[in-house]
DNA sequence: TATGGTTGTCTATATCAATAGACATTTTGA
DNA sequence: TCAAAATGTCTATTGATATAGACAACCATA
């Protein structure tokens, strides 16, 4: 299991973060499950090899988190630490995929916007650049606890309303059947990985120097036209993709 | 493009770390390929809202990592951006996916065991846990830049000898063939992403700080059987997945 | 060849990060 | 009820980080 071992010097990221990431590590992959408590601060001093303070410091940025909790006099008991599983295939939907996984999933709209293609969304959609599309900005929760932020394009002309039908509906795929298109299919999807943003960390209550896995994703209708193109950015201690071929 | 902006103080993150980071990702998204350099100090200083000083730390950073190269009286020049794409499909090969995207592929066997099967690894492997199966740890570079780390977990039986085969021919797709399996398939691939950690920076040649893509794969014989249970590492900044549906 | 724009170097100061040690406070269980 | 084990708080010191200003060195070009 995660091998506790001592951290090396690195200039630029503070100790006492990087200590804080190998512990939410260790906590998501379920080395303290036995005893769903964290290590004294003595011991991980010890593990880590650095002063217990440092320790502290990591701890205390993870209880900010609502990772840990500590108690006196007991410990430092351990939160949550749930990773959905996000499966890609031809039938991706964020919704259904996550399914059973949360008990509530929602799509909040943030933004709608009206504007004319880039080079590159045009490409995507099939259009001229210049032509009309629709922006959505998105942030989609599970359990109240914000999964992923995303930035989507759809052709103006096919899906006038799209903002209203998703604000009400919650999801694409009810906004899509609002619309008339009862089916779509995921073309393609393009995954990175990259710092998460100032703004993507506000929506997404991360903290400074988490991570983003970046999915960058096209939907067609069921003759191959493309209907959808967006840019999803998850917190990416709380997803994992599953591509089954 | 990349909105350079403010940067927001982030406790436990250096300043000039962060700005190192945004100048990367300005970099690869081909904001500055006009110039083919990097705005002056004194603009990015202005741009980031920081001193001078601290971009020059951000600036040597990038020089340190070979990205840029500053030159006294002219600037500071781009050395590199490029970033593989690897396809995730049925018929996934790390070595003919990158295919005309890099000129010379290598597969490095950095070390060889024969071991028990965990229960993890017995499970995705369809074998009985404590089943013989033979771990390979393995460097992949691209014009001999490291790429990605991976450790793999094979039937012992079935593929005894696949590390030799492997350091001769210095890839999968070679081994297995060598050992009477012309073909196989990619069942599943689960992606994560995570920070490096130390000793995957040393291999992969990364700073602090730097982003792994995770990639757990599961392939299988032309009948369905696994053949290959392994997990890659990637560097994050240097490659995408892309998955067609 | 002179000038403006750029990177390189130096000094100084304030704040943050990390270590070190001591002791208080709380919980648990013998 | 006491002792052990755990987290909480305080003081002090050192080195890294960030800002500020000034000037040197170098390059391109008008």
């Amino acid at each position: 299991m995660a091998g506790l071992k001592q951290v090396q010097r690195q200039t630029g990221v503070a100790l006492w973060r990087q200590i804080a990431d190998r512990i939410r590590e260790a906590i998501s992959s379920g080395a303290y499950d036995e005893t769903g408590m964290v290590p004294p601060e003595t011991v991980l001093a010890l593990q880590f090899g650095v002063n217990r303070h440092t320790v502290r410091s990591a701890l205390a940025a993870l209880a900010q988190e609502g990772i840990v909790r500590a108690v006196q006099g007991r410990g430092t008991l351990i939160e949550r630490k749930e990773r959905l599983n996000f499966p890609i295939t031809r039938r991706t939907r964020f919704t259904a995929g996550i399914g059973d996984q949360a008990r509530e999933m929602r799509g909040l709209l943030l933004d709608e916007a009206k504007e004319e293609a880039s080079a590159e969304i045009a490409r995507w959609l099939g259009l001229k650049p210049g032509e009309q599309v629709i922006r959505l900005e998105t942030l989609r929760q599970a359990d109240k606890r914000p999964v992923s932020r995303a930035t989507s394009w759809f052709p103006a002309e096919r899906f006038a309303g799209i903002g209203e039908a998703y604000r009400t509906g919650e999801s694409i795929t009810k906004a899509f059947a609002e619309l008339g298109l009862p089916d779509y299919v995921r073309a393609t999807t393009e995954v990175t990985a990259a710092h998460a943003s100032a703004a993507d960390m506000a929506d997404l209550e991360l903290t400074p120097g988490a991570i983003l896995l970046i999915a960058k994703a096209m939907n067609t209708d069921l003759e191959g036209v493309p209907v959808q193109y967006s840019i999803s950015r998850f917190a990416a201690d709380r997803v994992q993709f599953t591509i089954e071929n």
